[in-house]
DNA sequence: TGCACACATGAACAACTGTTCATATGTTAG
DNA sequence: CTAACATATGAACAGTTGTTCATGTGTGCA
């Protein structure tokens, strides 16, 4: 029997299984940049300092100090962790003398986590 | 003058600057284990490879090797991270002669990354 | 103008993560 | 039973990430 696979074999290290299976999924598939960027998006999400911060900020609009001290976390950790979440368009902030108040970008921010809320409590 | 600092800090490096409002917020934090469970969710969703694995199986049934095939990947990686998307209950599989075939674990998964794509799609 | 506070940031370091490689397990056909 | 395929898994390795530490920037007050 000659080595069939030698012939299929492209990027996988198998058989292609289902011919139409593949090719039907690959139609419906987002394009890959798409996929990326919301990887991005839940990386950011799958931190318990940043999801601790976003669930504060749910609440009330805070600054820098307040959410350390709730969080018993240093000033520098959350700074690092705020940035992050600036530059990801999840917070934004203003400045009122030395404080520095931050809030959430937008309320959609809070569907996307009370979403995954509503998973976790369904599960367990 | 005296380090007043030195009286009321405690985990955090500054001052205490809005008593009430830190209160108010702690009273409506969900507890710490729940927002830990929260970020390991999304950690999971915060991969391309695992993101597109789910995208994947939203529209279809799939076996490992019509993935692999699929996303241009090793069948070891997919099954790597089909692995670690099983432990998460996010998707269950059976098998079918030499075939593992994975479908998403419930229809739920489906609409965490969806709120996602919203979001991405409004914000460009 | 100088000091103290609030916050930001860069470097460094340990811990974690995702892929690859090699190999093991499970299944079917002959 | 054996060979070949489909999948699973452990070790290793590079790349990434989150915190700490030290220090810099911005603001208000005396």
């Amino acid at each position: 029997m000659p080595r069939f696979k030698d012939d299929f074999l492209e990027k996988c290290d198998c058989y292609l299984l289902h011919e139409d299976t593949v090719e039907q999924v690959r139609k419906q598939m987002p394009d890959q940049e798409l996929l990326i960027r919301l990887a991005e998006l839940y990386k950011i999400f799958g931190d318990a300092t940043r999801i601790s911060i976003l669930m504060c900020l749910s609440t009330a609009e805070m600054c820098v100090c307040d959410i350390s001290t709730l969080l018993k976390m240093t000033q520098s950790a959350i700074s690092h962790q705020l940035r992050v979440l600036k530059q990801a368009n999840l917070v934004k902030n203003r400045r009122q003398g030395k404080a520095v108040f931050y809030c959430l970008a937008d309320e959609h921010v809070k569907q996307i986590f009370e979403q995954g809320l509503v998973h976790i409590k369904e599960e367990y």
